[in-house]
DNA sequence: TTTGCGCTTTGTTCCATATCAAGCGATGGG
DNA sequence: CCCATCGCTTGATATGGAACAAAGCGCAAA
């Protein structure tokens, strides 16, 4: 059970409007400012689990029993083809809900691809806190709708964009989800293939991109996986090639 | 105001648990069993318009004040790049909700297809019955689920399936949801052009791939726009070209 | 009926990306 | 220290689908 802070000191929840259902008592969730990880009724309905890099959490297909939030770490979500292709759904980051399926099975494979901390709680408690709270019910459905609309700007990527762009957007993500230090530089998680996978494209023409990328100066490469935008945009990696990535994509904020 | 049949004849709505919010009063509710359409509360709430074909409903980016159930017709939603490329992120088929967005603007440009009728009612009314209304925020969640679990599949099918997979894909979706009559033969209401934008090629390979299914026996054509799946699997229409279609697209059912 | 227009189909060529095949540089175990 | 392994990069070649071009077809207006 994680510690939820000093939340017997708050004073009892108020009443906003709905006087039938609980409300957290959080000020900044009548503000819509609350995410899954900041959530008391969440975080008392769960206990932490690891794992270490490479472990499936779930498999696509598995009993839809449990809910996950990140802690730490990185989710790989994705659906296998009978034929061993593969698609990358998504990459759950840390206060992100790994997924939030519907129906009796979950729709895709979690795995971690780096050691993991999640908060875990079953579906049947994270439902029944939803059926009692409106401000959790607002709140998983903000959660869904932002996934949606990361999954419908993902499409256009598939659908749409070049490799180049592809990539492109995709490291902007990244950066932005990751983090950078006071250099700029950003750790990448995923391996390239991971990368691939969720770009729709292969492995070589990743590794290509990103060299491309490097030479005409886009980034800078600290390391295979530690990289940085240029901050100066010059001739060379303002060109046609490296088109607009706000266009394309969005993050998952809550 | 569309009339909500004789549901002033109905008994008051029983309270099923929740004793605080109005519950719809459908028996099938409690069950799960409801659908967008079906549900008084959105009914009440909305009235009808019309839509011919090519008629705008929405543009990306205005204002993310109404929500739209389609009655008959489909509505398509598409994301559009500044250089002109786009992206059909679905069709919304009678029963749909067009789209239920995040936040202050719409995430695509919604358009009909051909004659449309929709049920449009204010974001303003469907949050308050929703909060006011456990089965109806379920049915919501159900409805935003399913959307998401589709635009998953979606991108399986732009990320990992040649032309010729998500074409046959594609088609077996729209014979799912038009409908198909004794003969086994159902309308494809949308062009090639916006099947292309939907799977990601061009509307010449969208045409060349169903020509050579036709060719080789898979489906039966009456018209560019009226087609049907030959019944009996030959030879030729089970080779490896026309891959597992299942595995890739799940309908839209709430 | 003719004309014009939009949509679809078909043919040809070209290119972006896949595929096949080494090579390279870290990292860890013996 | 050496070797095996693994992830990544790079090169050569193949190919699926895009791009360009033009012809067919159905439908509505003249």
């Amino acid at each position: 059970m994680l510690a939820s802070l000093d939340r017997q000191a708050l004073p009892k929840a108020p009443m906003y409007g709905r006087t039938s259902a609980a409300d957290c008592g959080l000020p900044a969730c009548q503000t819509g400012g609350c995410t899954p990880m900041k959530c008391p009724l969440l975080q008392d309905a769960g206990s932490v689990r690891l794992f270490a890099k490479g472990d499936v959490i779930y498999w696509d297909g598995d009993l839809n029993d449990r809910v996950y939030i990140v802690l730490s770490g990185v989710v790989r979500g994705s659906k296998l083809l009978s034929d061993g292709r593969r698609q990358v759904c998504r990459f759950a980051f840390p206060g992100d809900v790994v997924d939030y399926a519907r129906g009796d099975e979950v729709g895709f494979t979690a795995e971690a691809i780096m050691p993991v901390r999640v908060l875990s709680m079953t579906r049947a408690s994270v439902e029944g806190s939803i059926s009692q709270s409106a401000c959790l019910s607002a709140l998983m459905m903000r959660v869904v709708l932002g996934e949606l609309d990361a999954a419908r700007n993902h499409l256009l990527m598939l659908g749409r964009l070049s490799a180049a762009e592809r990539v492109q957007a995709f490291l902007k993500v990244v950066e932005e989800r990751m983090g950078a230090d006071e250099h700029g530089a950003f750790k990448v998680p995923m391996s390239r293939q991971d990368m691939a996978d969720y770009l729709g494209l292969t492995i070589e023409t990743v590794s290509r991109v990103v060299s491309q990328m490097k030479r005409s100066g886009v980034i800078q490469m600290f390391s295979a996986n530690r990289m940085a935008f240029a901050k100066v945009q010059t001739e060379a990696n303002n060109g046609r090639d490296w088109a607009p990535a706000g266009e394309c994509l969005s993050q998952a904020a809550v």
